[in-house]
RNA sequence: GGCGCGUUAGUCUAGUGGUCAGGACGCCGCCCUCUCAAGGCGGAAUCACGGGUUCGAGUCCCGUACGCGCUACCA
């Protein structure tokens, strides 16, 4: 088996790119295929020079890789379409010589202007085959006047079709097609063709893509005929739309799968998410599957036709399931960055500290960047919430209170269930209600009424600070 | 307009002629509890519509509506 992704080299991978490259990638190490890049950038008006990079770094993010590409090399080098022009310039010789396609001398005006009469007249606009059967002499006079001809296919009538992987028989009745034109006059092939070239050259076996090509299907059947060429296998995914419904745009949303990272969803959610998006294992409950598991459970037919909406929701809840997941000392590697970016952690940390104060936060994010709100008690001095103290405390005496703990504080062995024991311990000597007591407690370590676990965020916060937090609401109360 | 694809709760989906139409997110309620989370339990909410076929249709066929895509010398 041998699929290929196909991106234009935007500069960044778009999630929807992802997914195609995610089930691509998951389709051939089921079946021990090879995965192919391929970097479609035929449309010269759009290309950022080379911004392959971008698209790579999102696809390396979501853990997928290939083994044939510009990066790679292999067999069928080059695997850049802007570099095998040749290629497709010996084939449309080979269309033109067998007469499947001819030359074109019409204008794009001239194209418009015949399309506009078109649809005045209420017909529907395709190519009127004008130079169709041009003869040598009237070739050769447009030819001299300097007209710079464009390549068209040759499209005889009759009904067409394929059997798609997901979605069954899909058929199209070409007559109502018109000539297409596979090489434009600045020599670059369109994608229709260049496609069909790369794909059977590379030996792709597998066109793998979203919806909004199927109909792009039919032209490419035409061309493989005319070639004389076998058709591969056609897989057409559902598009991915936004919430409104509306395609998948960076208007409404984050589009590029460097947004996510950037947004602290881990690649192991995402993955996760994104094949669940138009895909699905059948009768199960299980939400949470690795992209090991995937391979496994991937295929073709349990793939949804039907459009799908990015869900943020859904992806947020899964970003939050996946990060209880792992293993403490790896999330707080994750969530690192984070603290530096936000200014809390600006030298080197200790990862033991590190560790023990991410399990800590570990339930109370949905993303990584949700770390540096978490967890700002454990890196800045708070407020001290000197009015609330006052309020939780009225009719009794706060100050002895506060000392009390301080007292206590000043002298247990620092560890959560120590800390717990004589925190209790004293609640139950000063006559305190627990809801009363620890809630001041909270005050006084975090500056907010809520926050991580009471005693274990004492313990992280430490002795020294602690008793400096006392020490300051001690003397405000 | 033409052609193509699609349509199970707000969302992602299971379902392949006979099920109380299952699960998940979200939402609501309860429990747990030092707060917040997490977790547990429970609840509201769905087969777009109309015709067929059939003893029986979410499942098959036709039509309608709606959505999406294509209709380029874009990919």
């Amino acid at each position: 088996m041998r699929v290929r992704i196909a991106p234009s080299p935007t500069g960044d991978a778009h999630v929807g790119t992802g997914r195609t490259a995610l089930y691509d990638y998951l389709f051939v190490r089921q079946t021990g295929g090879t995965f192919i890049m391929r970097i479609d950038d035929t449309d010269l008006a759009r290309n950022t020079a080379h911004a392959e990079a971008g698209v790579y770094q999102g696809l390396h993010w979501l853990g997928l890789d290939w083994t044939e590409g510009p990066d790679k090399g292999g067999p069928h080098a080059p695997y850049r379409q802007s570099e095998r022009l040749p290629l497709y310039h010996r084939y449309a010789e080979q269309l033109l010589t067998t007469g499947h396609a001819y030359h074109c001398f019409c204008t794009a005006e001239e194209l418009e202007a015949e399309r506009a009469l078109q649809t005045a007249s209420k017909e529907d606009p395709r190519y009127s085959g004008k130079c169709r059967d041009l003869s040598a002499s009237a070739k050769e006079a447009l030819t001299a006047s300097g007209k710079i001809p464009t390549v068209r296919l040759r499209v005889k009538g009759g009904v067409i079709g394929f059997n798609d992987l997901v979605r069954g028989r899909i058929e199209t009745d070409t007559s109502l097609m018109g000539d297409f034109i596979i090489v434009k006059s600045n020599g670059i092939p369109v994608y229709n063709y260049a496609t069909v070239v790369d794909d059977y050259l590379m030996e792709i076996t597998h066109v793998t893509r979203a919806a909004e090509h199927i109909v792009n299907t039919f032209p490419q059947l035409l061309i493989y005929d005319s070639l004389g060429w076998p058709t591969p296998h056609f897989a057409h995914f559902s598009t991915m739309l936004n919430e409104d419904k509306s395609k998948l745009s960076k208007r409404k949303g984050a589009t590029y799968i460097g947004q996510y990272a950037e947004m602290g969803y881990l690649p192991e959610a995402m993955v996760n998410f994104l094949a669940f998006l138009g895909w699905s294992p059948g009768q199960s409950d299980e939400e949470m599957y690795t992209l090991d598991e995937l391979v496994e459970k991937f295929s073709f037919a349990r793939c949804t036709p039907s459009n799908a909406i990015f869900d943020v929701k859904k992806l947020d809840w899964l970003n939050a399931k996946w990060i209880r997941r792992l293993a403490p000392a790896d999330l707080a590697v994750r969530v690192l960055p984070f603290l530096r970016k936000a200014g809390l952690v600006e030298n080197e940390v200790d990862l033991g500290w590190l560790t023990r104060m991410t399990t800590l936060i570990q339930e109370r994010m949905v993303r990584l960047d949700d770390a540096p709100t978490v967890a700002s008690i454990f890196f800045r001095e708070p407020t001290p919430a000197v009015e609330e103290i006052r309020a939780m405390l009225a009719g009794v005496d706060g100050k002895a209170i506060l000392a009390a703990v301080a007292t206590t504080l000043a002298s247990v062995t620092w560890a959560e269930a120590d800390i717990e024991t004589a925190l209790r311990k004293l609640q139950a000597d000063l006559g305190l209600s627990t809801k009363i007591f620890f809630m001041t407690l909270r005050l006084a370590a975090t500056g907010s009424k809520v926050s991580p676990p009471l005693f274990a965020s004492i313990e992280v916060i430490g002795r020294e600070r602690m008793l400096k937090r006392l020490a300051g609401l001690i003397s405000a109360t």
